[in-house]
Order: C-alpha cells, then structure tokens, then sequence
DNA sequence: CATTCATGTGACAGTTTCGTGACGATGCCT
DNA sequence: AGGCATCGTCACGAAACTGTCACATGAATG
C-alpha cells in the first residue's frame, strides 16, 4: 500500500513516516500544499494524510482539490487546534477521518489500517490464494498453517500481487504501488524479491505460488495449464 | 497494436516505452517534432503519444499536422502541469485525451487501453470469436473456458487479427500493425506465427480459428463475406 | 496430369529475458 | 562501536522467445 503524507514540519513528517513504512507501507512526502497536489494528481494513492496547516495553500484547499479529482481515496486529516467548527467543515469537505496534534503513533497508524480496510471494495482483511494465507491486519503470512517471516518490502509485494489473484502484473506496475518515490533505477529489483518470496513461500512445497510471464510481469496462482 | 511515441528526454521515453512493451505493444520512439512527424506521415499507427515539449517543432504543430493527413487515429498528450489554457487549444486542436506530467505509468496505460478500445469497432474490453475469448485488459485468452498461454508476438498478432473478426489481412498489414520500426525483413514471419498461434489454439479442438486467404492473408474466425 | 507458386512445417541460431548467487551499502539494535 | 538484517546492484548462466531458412505440402491453372 502506498501513501501520500503532506506535512510541513519536517521532524513531524520525518516521524511520522518512519512510523508507517515500520508498519510496511511506502510512504512518500510532500511538504507543502502544491507539491502535495502535483503529487496527489500524478499517483492514485491508496491513503493520503493531510495537515491543515500548510504553506503554498492550505491543507482544506489541498483536500478540496483532491476529492474534486478522485472521489474515493482515503483521507485523514490532521490539525494542530480542536476547532470543532472546522471539523466538521473539513468532513463535509470529504475527510474521511481526523486527528488533533499531538497524537500517538500507534493512534495514528490504526486509524490508517482502519481506513485502508474500510476503502472503495471493502477488502476482508484476510487474503486466501491455495493454500497460502496473508493476514492483512496483522501482516502475518501462512502457507498451509505455517507461518512465514517476510521482510517488508517482501511482504509489501506479495500483498500487492494477492489482490489480485491470477492477474499478471508487470514490473512498472510492482515499481510504482510496492516502492515509493525515492526508487527511480532501472534495475531487477522485482526479479530480486519475487525470488526471495519465492524461496520463502515454495521451499517445503511442490505447488509454486507465483507466475512469470515472459516479457510482461508476475502473477500470483493460478498456473492453469495440464 | 502499434503505437508512437514522441518523446525528447531518453529517460521518460525509455520508462514510457518499456511500460507500454510490457503491456505488449509494439512500441516507435521519436525525439523529435521532424522525425515524429516523418513517421506518423509513414505508418499508421494505432496510438500516439505525443510530449507537447518538442524540440524542432512543437508538438501542437505535430499534433496538427497529423490531424491534416490522419483524422482518426486516437492521439493521447502528454503536458507539463500548468499549461491550463494550452490544453484547451489542443482539445480543440484535435488531441482525445491528455495526462499532465508528472504521471504515473498505471494510469498512462489504463487511459492508452481506453483509448484502443475507442477506436475499433467492439466496445467491450473482451473480444469473442466462437469459443474463443480474449480479454485485453489482462491479456488472457481462453478457449472453451481453458487458459492459454501466449507469447507477446502471439498475444498481439492474435489481438490484431480479433479486431475485425472475418475481415482478411495481409500480411503487409499484419507486419505494419505488430511488428515495430526494429523489423526490416521479407520474411515468412508472419506465416511463422499463424502457425505457433493455430497450434496452441487449436490443439485439442476440431473447428480451426485462423483462415487462410490465398494470395491475400488470414483472418480470424468466419468470412465476412459470401 | 503436370507445373508452378503460395503456404505449411520443423529445425536452427541469435538475441532477449529471467533466475541466481554474491556483494557492498545502509540502517537498526545491542 | 560492532553485529545483524534488510535493501538494492551487478554479472553471469540458463531458458525462452524471435526471426531465418530449407524443404514439404497443397491448391490453382492450363
């Protein structure tokens, strides 16, 4: 999952991500209203944090825009006072969620999970693909009841290719939801993970999980031929 | 389907390109407003892509001159952000859709699907022909309900020739719509890959999908006429 | 029926793409 | 500061794909 964090202190922003890529999501940072917008215009983001308070324009002028162009990503908002007033203005504007500086981390990083699992195709929060089980509240993967220990970034595309089951994603697509902005190589990274994936998941097991198709991308189950 | 890139920074027009190959397009790259304009003028493409940042001549001039010659094909701008009141002009000037850079490579490709389909006669995003079944948004093809798994220059020649269902086409077209600039041979390529796409297609099943025309080329499915 | 030409077929080699192991860099924890 | 895990890069071998060719087969023509 990969999300836009608009903020302007940067201390506040540096902690504030580091928290969430802990929890194995890639986060990019804008740090002021247009840049937030010329970013959030350019990505669907699956979440997107917001401070109101914003230099360049605000942050309820950011979110205006935002759900003028795409109407269903998740928004939590984040502001310094307890303006009730403005609250509720915000929420009317399209926020789907808020909270008041200063807050925990762990507040924080549950109401994104919240709002993750809540979004357009409200998702179970448990993807099953033969017999392999990745738990997206917790993160944990099993493969017939046993349980896998993934790196994040590891975790991050094999959850990425479970949504959907079958389909063949290719590696601009991997790039662009499994790392963030900082990553612009041309490199065999994705070729890289799914082999560490692939080690990790097939190694008792005769069945492989994930499919290479020449010339395109990867796939997850589904290896339909007799 | 065949499709040209005009481009000046390697960097972007590299990413774009690869995207699109992986996607199973045959893929032109021009730099330049004169060498865009010359192979537009030569083939005709299936899409194409313009940066309206040209240097030679802009790509508004390239985007008229192609709609002088050419009034149908399908023509997706690329524009740097803030150009609000360029893109009205091009609207007017011809162009069907446009993205702002920076963008992402999924939407890219998602508006470059809506656009093909636009363009030929079937609307749906997948195409049937007897028990045949060809999806070309995931690019799956199946027959009576099985997978089967084709190469890029199999998927695409089997796209083309599903577009027009009983239409019959040559094979100079067949290489003018599949095959990109990197192909100069007279060879029996095509007659090559009519025989890799009928022998996985048809293996099992009685009824054969491709036609052969002597003297003029294949065709999928049915005659049109008689 | 023989001839001729277009198409079908199988094998081959060059090229591209993918798999794999090893390496250095970085950041985190103790 | 040192040790450990993770991350991204690279180079090389293996495998698949692509395009070429020579020859077989089959259709049209007189």
């Amino acid at each position: 999952m990969r999300m836009l964090l608009v903020e302007d202190e940067t201390k506040v922003a540096e902690l504030v991500a580091r928290a969430l890529r802990s929890e194995r999501y890639a986060v990019d940072v804008a740090a002021d209203g247009p840049s937030g917008w010329e970013m959030a215009d350019a990505y669907n983001y699956d979440l997107i944090i917001l401070d109101l308070m914003l230099p360049g324009f605000s942050g309820a002028e950011l979110l205006r825009r935002i759900r003028r162009k795409n109407q269903q990503v998740p928004i939590l908002i984040l502001t310094a006072r307890d303006a009730t007033a403005e609250k509720v203005a915000n929420f009317e504007a399209g926020a789907d969620d808020y909270l008041t500086k200063p807050f925990a981390f762990a507040e924080l990083v549950m109401r994104v999970k919240a709002l993750l699992r809540r979004g357009s195709v409200p998702r179970a929060s448990v993807l099953r693909v033969a017999d392999l089980e990745i738990d997206r509240l917790t993160q944990q993967v099993k493969r017939a009841g046993r349980r896998i220990e993934l790196t994040s970034k590891e975790y991050a595309l094999l959850e990425y290719l479970a949504t959907s089951p079958g389909r063949v994603f290719s590696r601009t697509m991997i790039i662009e939801h499994v790392w963030d902005q900082s990553f612009e190589g041309l490199t065999n990274i994705v070729d890289v993970y799914v082999r560490h994936l692939r080690s990790k998941l097939d190694d008792p097991y005769p069945v492989k999980l994930i499919r290479t198709v020449r010339g395109v991308g990867y796939g997850l189950g589904e290896s339909a031929e007799a």
